[in-house]
DNA sequence: CTGTTAGCGCATTCAA
DNA sequence: TTGAATGCGCTAACAG
């Protein structure tokens, strides 16, 4: 069996109490009390049980993460900044996985509702809307991640997509472009983070003269996978495209590999342009220019307000935007 | 505050006891009652509290999976596919970086030992050798992932690691291949993955009568920024690689970028295969060959073990390998 | 400065 | 079939 403070205690000859005090740093302990205490401590090779202290505080320090795929570049990398500020501030991540699924992110959050031991959860939804999650949340601290679909009494922290994808449009109409058309997301109301970035292209179209009606195209997800149909119809225009923003970089990898198979070279054909910058970008052939969100204040800012949530449950709704960058590599580069 | 059993209890007008033998599905209780219990459960919304419930029954179905980096593409599968099994058998995931380093290694173990709320650890290490942590795993169960370093008391899933590295080698000579060259980790016992794939080289080589000597380059790490400075040194040999087999696919993505702009044509001046068989690589220009180990089966055979481990702390050590298959595409296409 | 003790919420043994 | 009571290991309020 696991040794005890109990076990600790007898051995030292003090109460509980006193090792606890020790354990946890307490101040006012005589020098030789703490030094019998410690030895005590190390012979017995003593761990605290931290699910006893949780028990008893009320907190595990443990904050629930749910990605839609963790093997998703960008919910990568995301992750990986998570996991890295919030062990910085004492707590450990735990991972779900929603597949994008309105019904599993509910089933999901039935089960967080009673998942306990969690302290807050970052919830990063592509399916349901903020007011459905509100309901769901159990009353547990919530932060959303990545776009907020509508008014809610949840705390949000997220890049401003519309101005990112406005930006990503000037930058290609600035190299000359024309025909430029967007590709990604279903860009309906079940999905915001397309919406925002399509209301973000069709800005940026009218800003620089151009008519964004009829040149953005859906895709069933934001994977390398589903790049290439699209692609295909894409090149099939009346119009043939001469620049192409993607709402992911993985659809950029994806469309990139497509167009070269149809034999159209980037960038002098065709400009093309992602969003969320993954690793993998800077090395593609060619290197893809990409909207990079900052992700590891995205990350910073959530742990952030749901800390903040949990010390102060009544709070104010916080909205956090984080910054973003545009970031021009060689796929559109000037033709 | 909480609804508790107590709450319910009181509602309904029976004991504690009774409530938890309905909210746990015990048989024999009487149809009133039940119906009684079951409609306080309901009007006051309870949860159980999960830390209250491992306090007691010993066990939190959560599971630590280490990694050096979840935003690396391999780790960021294989974490998918370890959260998506896990969560079928009804335990959650719990995900820490150790950065590769050794040193964190050892302190991310310390915390392991006190982190008494995990059930169990899956370990993939980069830089700790199996003996060392086996002392540090402080009696926690604990699957070593990836390469086993070194004869120890845990239990190890795995990839042939030697004989997939001998296919990948054999693929190239078999395509006529013969200034064949290794590029990735450091070789040594330090790197045990390096070391067996090191090793499956060399056998390939040996294989096909070639040489091996001389033709293996280290990398600072398995990322995609490590190749590019190896690529220029390797060709600038005498003798001119003609083939590359590079340890990871991150690297070879990075080897692939580097000889993009050195204006070496692949495969048809370098063939160049990798290791992971990462999403990235179908869609990579030219899509990239590589050795594919089962993630989903290390993931399945790793929470197997370790559940099979909790349930039988003194049982004997297991060793599984996973299976693994070569994939063939166009970066080592015939010449 | 340190000992005693009451719970945190739950599962469970002993009675009834 | 159900009630009362114990304790999982810990922290903190209350003494002393």
């Amino acid at each position: 069996m696991a040794v005890t403070l109990r076990d600790v205690a007898e051995r030292a000859g003090v109460s509980v109490r006193t090792v606890s005090n020790v354990v946890n740093g307490f101040q006012h302990i005589a020098p030789a009390t703490r030094a019998r205490v410690q030895a005590a401590l190390e012979e017995l090779n003593y761990r605290p049980n931290l699910v006893a202290r949780s028990l008893r505080q009320g907190r595990t320090g443990i904050i629930m993460l749910v990605l839609p795929e963790i093997n998703v570049s960008y919910f990568g990398e995301l992750a990986h900044e998570v996991v890295d500020y919030a062990s910085s501030v004492g707590c450990t991540v735990q991972i779900d996985e929603s597949g994008g699924d309105p019904q599993r992110e509910r089933a999901l959050l039935e089960t967080i509702a009673q998942a306990s031991w969690v302290d807050g959860v970052l919830f990063s939804s592509l399916g349901l809307r903020g007011v459905d999650l509100a309901g769901l949340a159990g009353g547990r601290p919530m932060v959303l991640l990545g776009e907020r679909t509508a008014r809610t009494s949840l705390d949000h922290v997220g890049i401003d997509n519309v101005e990112a994808a406005r930006q990503a449009v000037a930058h290609l109409a600035g190299r000359g472009r024309t025909r430029i058309a967007a590709l990604g997301g279903s860009g309906g109301a079940r999905d915001a983070t397309s919406k925002y970035r399509l209301k973000g292209f069709r800005l940026g179209m009218r800003a620089a003269g151009l008519d964004p009606e009829g040149r953005y195209l859906r895709t069933a997800d934001y994977r390398r996978g589903s790049a290439a149909t699209a692609v295909r119809e894409l090149l099939a225009w009346p119009e043939r495209p001469d620049a192409l923003f993607c709402f992911s970089d993985e659809l950029a990898a994806g469309a990139l590999r497509e167009l070269h198979e149809q034999n159209v070279r980037v960038p002098e054909d065709m400009a093309v342009i992602g969003f969320d910058d993954i690793e993998a970008s800077r090395f593609s052939t060619p290197s893809l220019s990409s909207v990079r969100p900052d992700k590891a204040g995205i990350a910073q800012a959530a742990v952030d307000t749901l800390l903040a949530r949990l010390d102060d449950p009544a709070g104010a709704v916080r909205e956090v935007s984080v910054a973003h960058e545009l970031v021009v590599r060689e796929s559109s580069g000037s033709a």
